[in-house]
DNA sequence: CGGCTTTTTGATGTATATCAAGAGCCGTGG
DNA sequence: CCACGGCTCTTGATATACATCAAAAAGCCG
């Protein structure tokens, strides 16, 4: 088989709708003491690349970013997503071992550079990398594409905004292609599977970017391939 | 496509051919002062246990070790080898994250319990960890197999002894089983790769755990897939 | 030399990548 | 406000890579 480069997928997206950030998003501030002004970056800009210099950590207020790694070929294999609340910490010692790009538009908070990277910043980092590659290995190892992408549903399932009336309903789905690079396969692949979820009464997709969870047990079911 | 369960291959299996372990290695000590005695363990022995208490670190002198996490489904996913020279550090500050076995038999050195689990010992087993998983989730995220053998072959080679006399022809194969596991494939699939890159000319395999490299450049090539 | 495991090879069905074309969606500008 | 152009997404058709089943071959051990 020969693996397409996709070379149109890498194209810079400047401009995407704003659907998520606006809407299935809520500040979750809290927990840091002094306030450091929040920026505002558009879909598709880039926070740091791979092999940069260690940066400082960034926490998402709204929005999604993907940490990628771009490849010689032209292809691209995103490692893991950040959502509203979590904070990309550095992972290794030296150099940013991924890309971080805007999914949606964000609203982000750069901490202060110098002194918080030490131990225990480190380990954390450390550990959030480790647990989140971990997990990624663990569903693209499986054969079929089918559990990987139940097990996809599941997780950005758990960055839902706490909100009970409307839990399982949110505009949170990513771009296709986001997903096809996270899960090693296509978006032809991505789209119809998600379709076959829907036609089997697993989920809703009213709209593209929309997703409403039915059948939770029977994901997982699936996902455990 | 239903996914065999494949428990036939999880069979703890005690008496496997000492083949690597006498042959392919040598012992590298150097760098630790205080010499603690070195331990003999069997192919197929766990040395400690995925969601165990962190351990001390451990040398391989000679032997493969297999970091490998097992799934409900009865399945497995090995996440990285460990060769002569290497040390196997804990992970993440808690828990390790996989099961460590000897794949062949191995003589290995634990290091003294207490004290040296600190900073420096954390960012540099974290780091390993990521940057093993960081590259087998590139290898796995590839859509075809062949890519992925091709880049197995060249990872497993750079373990080989530096001997330039027989630089090329190692008895460093691991089993099919292993291979496939890593690679997130099958076995028959690895064998028939592995035959395929032999009538290409890329490699030779004059016998089921020896491989001699003919053709880098070509392996390279398709490694990039 | 027989059992055992691992590996190899063959045959077959299926999952999925790829190519291609159409549909929905959105923003822009007339 | 509608029409247009560019995008993402969807759906279809086809080819192929690969998992799976099965059985034979090759090592390995006693």
């Amino acid at each position: 088989m020969e693996v397409a480069t996709s070379l149109a997928r890498l194209a810079p997206r400047e401009k995407q709708p704003l659907d998520l950030a606006e809407e299935a998003t809520r500040s979750t501030d809290g927990h840091l003491g002094k306030v450091v002004p929040p920026t505002l970056v558009p879909p598709g800009r880039v926070l740091f690349w791979q092999d940069d210099q260690q940066q400082r950590e960034i926490e998402v207020i709204n929005g999604v970013v993907r940490a990628v790694r771009l490849l010689e070929n032209g292809s691209r294999q995103i490692l893991a997503f950040y959502w509203p609340g979590d904070t990309i910490y550095p992972a290794t010692a030296q150099l940013q071992c991924y890309t971080a790009e805007a999914v949606t538009a964000c609203r982000l908070r750069w901490s202060p550079p110098p002194s918080r990277v030490c131990s225990t910043t480190w380990s954390s980092g450390a550990d959030q990398v480790i647990q989140e590659m971990l997990a990624l290995v663990l569903a693209i190892g499986k054969k079929c594409t089918v559990p990987r992408i139940a097990w996809f549903l599941l997780r950005i399932r758990k960055h839902l905004p706490r909100d009970p009336r409307r839990l399982e309903s949110q505009r949170v789905m990513l771009p296709r292609a986001d997903i096809a690079d996270y899960l090693g396969t296509s978006i032809e692949t991505v789209c119809r599977t998600l379709h076959d979820f829907q036609s089997k009464g697993l989920v809703d997709l009213p709209t593209r970017k929309t997703i409403r969870f039915i059948d939770l047990p029977g994901l997982e079911r699936i996902a455990e391939g």
